[in-house]
DNA sequence: CGACATTTTGAACCTGTTCAAAAACAGTGG
DNA sequence: CCACTGTTTTTGAACAGGTTCAAAATGTCG
């Protein structure tokens, strides 16, 4: 399972890190019916021989070291990439020099779809420290999913499951306080990685609190003061970058708070 | 299916009026070859033999009476729906009772793509004036896509370009005030009417202020009061729901404003 | 025409922002 | 390993944009 924790820097290390643009991982190539995240990845669902060809579809791993970009906005669209180790974020901005977090993005998540559209990606996915990805050549993928169904059906889903997510991100944006952005932020966090078999009670921000504000609509300095305001009420424990669940149904509640 | 409509249309006219749930139009079936939103709609970039494949798919058309549900939250997923007459927003809710206009749809746009990640809606669809869809039975879709490589990626493209029209609502809702939403929101709007023959300086609002309002995370009063600003200052022209362009540049340039 | 919904406008209020400064932390090079 | 520098975080105080509450005006539909 991927190690969230720790600055796994090390471990990330043994990649042919002279490669120029896409350091490519030396190691020999771990198949998708081998991984640990499959049942969170693309394969969920897939019997055991679809697997096979899904493994012959993942060319090959990337590694992305801390602050550097997986692809950029503008870039030529080839490939998704399913995060194996590491978190990224996603964000647009605009020739007039605003920008906005879309996403955060951990083990078992894909990215890249906003490229699909256009043949050009649409925004900018960073990695938020040393991170894996599998590089997965679309025109492949649609290859091979022009003959299994499943797979078709099962990417529509990962689609249409994006589509879904964006539209409680704005509903949180258009709707809530800034107390329940935060409460729903830590618990939709703490839900995605207590499904990677992390502790549901513990969760270690990977993004600074500018970032969390860009995402949640706030500006950093109200983060810090909302997350000191849930500590100060006993919802949460907050050591920089540590945030400890300490009742994780009172945040429920605070983030309902406001609906009437 | 939904149908959650009403004492089943009257005005939609020529309809057999006496099917159980969903009123299917009577009138012959007219072919997406046929349909002058082709261009703009599921059949784009298609050949002629490609169209006729498509023809054989969109099973039928629905008429959809103002106020009423193309289909809501919870309903089984079946279809997808090419508006080919009429307005619809969607908009998702929660348990707790808020809820958030996620987009507004007009003649030649799909909505239903929410419900292929869970069988279900995740939103509800709602005819803001008299409407007519035509009906897209998704399995039926997944097959053919599977024998279509052109029809496949298209729709690949369609969903991919919906995220991103979310990751920019996102940014109008995290990073832009009042004033630029308005702004940024007119100007699509009209940008899409005249992608459809329409004028380019007036456009017709067919929802409320408080439609507006939840869908750019304002109040009616402020979307109001916002409104009157953007007229005194001579950008638009307002006459209750008919809004003239007076300065669209000068629009583009309130929208831009608040980034540096 | 009358009942109801929508829109506009005003005034007080509140939440989140802005500006500013200090504290805590992380990474670098000696 | 420690000192040093730059970044991130916290907290305070004044401010501003948008909200809330309220009432009048305008429209819409039966």
């Amino acid at each position: 399972m991927s190690s969230l924790s720790s600055p796994s820097s090390t471990s990330a290390a043994n990649l042919c890190s002279d490669a120029p643009v896409a350091p490519l991982l030396a190691q020999a190539r771990v198949a998708c019916s081998q991984c640990n995240l499959r049942e969170l990845c693309l394969p969920v669902g897939l019997s055991p021989e679809d697997m096979t060809r899904l493994d012959a579809l993942v060319a090959s791993r990337r590694a992305v070291k801390k602050g550097d970009a997986l692809f950029r906005h503008g870039d030529e669209f080839t490939s998704l990439y399913a995060i194996r180790l590491g978190t990224f974020k996603t964000r647009v901005n605009t020739l007039d020099g605003r920008d906005q977090v879309t996403g955060f993005q951990i083990a078992g998540e894909l990215v890249g779809l906003d490229g699909i559209g256009t043949g050009q990606h649409a925004c900018d996915a960073l990695a938020l420290e040393d991170a894996e990805v599998c590089v997965i050549p679309y025109a492949r993928l649609a290859e091979v999913s022009q003959e299994l169904p499943v797979l078709q059906r099962h990417f529509h889903r990962l689609m249409s499951r994006e589509i879904v997510r964006e539209h409680g991100v704005m509903l949180l944006l258009g709707s809530m306080r800034a107390e329940e952005r935060l409460a729903a932020f830590l618990l939709n966090l703490v839900q995605r990685m207590q499904a990677r078999g992390f502790s549901s009670r513990e969760v270690v921000l990977r993004m600074t609190r500018e970032e969390i504000g860009s995402y949640l609509g706030l500006k950093l300095e109200t983060v810090s003061r909302t997350l000191s305001r849930l500590a100060d009420e006993g919802y949460i424990d907050v050591q920089q970058r540590l945030v400890r669940i300490v009742d994780a149904d009172g945040l429920r509640h605070v983030m309902e708070a406001g609906a009437r």
